[in-house]
DNA sequence: GAGCCGATATTCT
DNA sequence: GAATATCGGCTCC
């Protein structure tokens, strides 16, 4: 992770996750690079009781509490994995969830992932077997095995609330990379 | 294209 | 034992 990088994922989730927009996330699996341009994102923060950390530390939801570049897997509805990027300072609990790209880098390797071509990264679950993420990246670091890159884009976006979540359902916190106008 | 519905396992109560 | 930060396949427009 560079220093531009670091000092983006600093702040807090609500303020970083728009500006992750545009970046490229890539992850290195057995010597093969697969990455995605981000166009959706979800802030979780840590006074939030939709976020996993507002009940408390637990054996779960621990690399949510570290330091700011921490990766965070977990499994969800028993099938699906779903990776979040730890922001703010360490002990505070937030991230961003990673919702949705659009395939970069390693286009074959994602439809090989996927058994199928279209729909690839549009959505939390698919965003993790394209990139090959599986609870082992868990509480590694952007860097290790996943990269975040590029530069913070300025393109449009907008804010809706979340998604498939029943607590806090009126904050705007899920961010969304408008298409390219021309 | 939009909307309903079942599958699935880890986590927490 | 219930809930869940989802997906894919299936309907019905």
């Amino acid at each position: 992770m560079n220093a531009e990088v670091a000092s983006v994922l600093a702040g807090d989730a609500d303020e970083v996750a728009p500006r992750l927009l545009g970046m490229q996330l890539s992850t290195r699996v057995a010597g093969t690079i697969t990455s995605i341009t981000l166009s959706e994102v979800e802030a979780y923060l840590s006074d939030d009781p939709a976020s996993h950390t507002f009940a408390g530390r637990t054996a779960r939801n621990a690399p949510m509490f570290g330091p700011a570049g921490g990766v965070y897997v977990y499994r969800s509805y028993g099938i699906h994995w779903c990776m979040n990027i730890v922001t703010g300072p360490a002990g505070d609990g937030q991230a961003i969830l990673i919702r949705g790209g659009l395939p970069a880098t390693g286009t074959e390797k994602m439809i090989e992932r996927r058994g199928r071509s279209d729909h690839l990264a549009d959505g939390p679950g698919k965003v993790c077997q394209a990139l090959g993420v599986d609870g082992s990246f868990t509480g590694t670091f952007l860097g290790d095995r996943v990269h975040l890159s590029g530069e913070p884009d300025t393109r449009l976006w907008t804010a809706t609330p979340r998604i498939g979540i029943s607590k806090a359902i009126d904050r705007e916190l899920r961010f969304v990379a408008l298409p390219a106008r021309e």
